[in-house]
DNA sequence: CTTAATGCAAAAATTTTGCATGATT
DNA sequence: AATCATGCAAAATTTTTGCATTAAG
């Protein structure tokens, strides 16, 4: 998400493009792997944005979430993280989840992972599904060598 | 979960079968589709005990998570819920949600999704997946009745 | 100038913990 | 009798809210 877009994006609705906005956009859309927490959203815009309070940061974070343009995701940590979405052209995000059982470590990978059953869910129960989460749980190679 | 082999279980591991933990269990297994939060179970099992604590709820599902007994679930509505677990022969647990986006009513469904996907990821990243839970989000049959 | 957004601090909600008491083995 | 689990209340988290102030359009 650049920030041009992101600004046009704001106006279009009425609402108004704040630093704070912005720093926690740049920060969700810093780094490709960031799934982070609140706290540490906050964490990271106050280096650049020090006048920041945790408040708004929960705010900003539920504006996102309402516009779409952020994900809440639970990788049973215990903690509630969120990740800039990215949309294919249908709409759809496809952004899953490879969660380590041993180290924890997370590894993202896209794709339109259930199509057939989707259409087949369509056909038996009627229901029409839009978007999916996938989340699988493993073992990385890392640990699976420290494991031998 | 039969409450035979539950005793069986928690004497095997010199747990302590307590009524509070009958209680808990009882309210997870007993209707097939409940997602539960901890107050949740909290109301229900104070009907038959009323004498438990709400921090008895909490120690108890920490127990049975630790335990593999249970799941902890997350509908993306800002609630942490929990439900049975079920497993099948490799002790792999195959119970996944349809999410209503527009009533928000949970239908459940088990089956075993991901195998090739599962094998493509092993070849192509040496992740070794023994688990997985997905999430399907959409519009339910009574829900686009109403929409048309 | 008008409206929306922010910071702060207080409040609400959720989960965990310490410790004396009570139940299970 | 020994140990583990519980209830209660207090503490620690996490998230939300009210309100005066500040910033954006």
């Amino acid at each position: 998400m650049d920030r041009e877009y992101f600004t046009q994006f704001l106006r279009e609705k009425g609402l108004k493009v704040t630093n704070q906005r912005i720093g926690v956009l740049e920060v969700l859309s810093g780094s490709e792997d960031s799934h982070l927490t609140a706290e540490e959203i906050y964490d990271v815009v106050r280096v650049r944005y020090p006048e920041i309070g945790l408040a708004t940061v929960y705010r900003t974070i539920q504006l996102f979430l309402r516009l779409h343009l952020i994900d809440q995701i639970n990788l049973d940590d215990g903690c509630v993280r969120y990740e800039m979405r990215t949309e294919d052209a249908g709409g759809r995000h496809h952004h899953h989840h490879l969660i380590c059982l041993s180290c924890g470590k997370v590894f993202s990978f896209d794709g339109d992972l259930l199509e057939t059953l989707e259409e087949y869910i369509l056909d038996r129960d009627g229901f029409q599904v839009v978007d999916h989460k996938v989340q699988l749980y493993g073992y990385c190679k890392e640990c699976q060598k420290n494991m031998e």
